[in-house]
DNA sequence: GATAACAGACCGACTAGTCGGTAAGGGTAC
DNA sequence: GTACCCTTACCGACTAGTCGGTCTGTTATC
């Protein structure tokens, strides 16, 4: 099956010489990598077979090893490419509206909370499943993920910093706060995923929001949030 | 290398026979199911591969599918039997001395806190790496594996819950306190891994402790915590 | 005509799983 | 008590198929 229909656009039009061009046709690097993140999520970096990536972006194998040198190349490329990626969606995404920096952090968390829908390998997170994997075996790839979680950490940070100065909290530094809404998120995404329920993952959420809430004295300190 | 004097154990004792002999010799399964703690733990399941389960438990390739069908049925085995040794070191640890529930429960986090030492694969969770690579390739394996960490969370909730009712918390459900401190463990190894560094982890179980200790009102409202 | 961007046949190492065999107990009939 | 047999545990060579990676084209663009 689908040997001799797959790769019938040969004239092709060169993307990379007018990358404006609006057509959804992207270069063969960019759906390989396109291709990565969505079996990666799903099966994890070991289980993911170069030539199932080179079928879902319709490239050949010599297309795959012209771009990336080794498929461990291409988990480096991938976790940067993710980074990339869900940076732009976090810069753009309407959290940083607030002129409260405790609102922004709040509304952070809320929108991490709505992105937890639909089927779990279109929310859970390339880099914390690659990590798992190959945090012993691909000091690359290890490194590479830790740029991704810690890189977006680190956009958090100084919003928690002036929502600690604001609020007069201490006793933590807000590089460790951000880290650790870091991991919570990453631990709710294993728990949906056990459970094959997103639902587990909301409420871990809903939890972390109200932890943030009785930090800053937001909310009354015995808990009552609905 | 190591060929022929692999099994030289022939007058080995029949185990099942008298399984209380204190040798340290255990018979091929518990070998083989120790191995792939290990092994699963180090570089996940997808890249352990059958034959390094055998060598490292001294057994041959016959010998690993006359004790389980498949790799896949290891899996499962393995998620059961890390539960029931986690289980046991649980029942048996010190945090259930105290008469109070909350002192518990915050014994109890303390105690995962403590755990956190030495070789990162030394301290991590089985069911946790487990999951992220096969929870949509091997319903089985994923069901172990949420067998594992839902039983282990169920075996808190009494004590949470007790302690709802003592220090008058609503709010929320005891279950769902005791997942979200399972996904928070959880994401703090991922953050471990990534990072190479167990202390990141040791951050977010105090981020935990915290939240618990703010929940119910035991450290005053702006926290506080060295 | 040089180069980048692929195509796709091919290779060799690896890997899960098979299969026929061996040996050690345990039951039991005598 | 021993001869017989069945079951369980385990061995290790073998196989059929897989997978990352290579190599030799081919085509379009500058």
């Amino acid at each position: 099956m689908g040997k001799s229909s797959v790769n019938r656009r040969v004239g092709v039009k060169r993307a990379n010489a007018a990358p404006d061009t609006p057509e959804e046709k992207k270069d063969a690097r960019t759906r390989l990598l396109d291709a990565a993140l969505a079996v990666i999520r799903t099966k994890g970096f070991s289980a993911t077979r170069v030539d199932e990536l080179c079928a879902a972006a319709g490239v050949a194998k010599g297309g795959f090893f012209h771009h990336f040198k080794s498929k461990e190349a291409l988990g480096v490329a991938a976790a940067d490419y993710w980074n990339e990626t869900t940076s732009s969606l976090f810069e753009s995404a309407p959290y940083h509206r607030s002129s409260d920096p405790l609102t922004r952090f709040l509304d952070y968390l809320q929108f991490r909370r709505a992105l937890i829908a639909g089927e779990i390998p279109e929310f859970t997170c390339l880099v914390g499943t690659m990590t798992q994997e190959v945090y012993e075996t691909s000091p690359d790839i290890r490194d590479a993920c830790w740029r991704s979680i810690s890189g977006h950490a680190e956009t958090l940070e100084a919003d928690i910093k002036a929502a600690m100065k604001k609020y007069n909290v201490d006793g933590m530094s807000a590089k460790s706060l951000a880290l650790y809404t870091q991991a919570t998120i990453q631990g709710a995404f294993i728990l949906a995923k056990a459970k094959d329920d997103p639902k587990v993952a909301i409420d871990c959420i809903d939890h972390l929001i109200r932890y943030v809430e009785l930090l800053f004295g937001r909310k009354g300190g015995k808990a009552s949030r609905k």
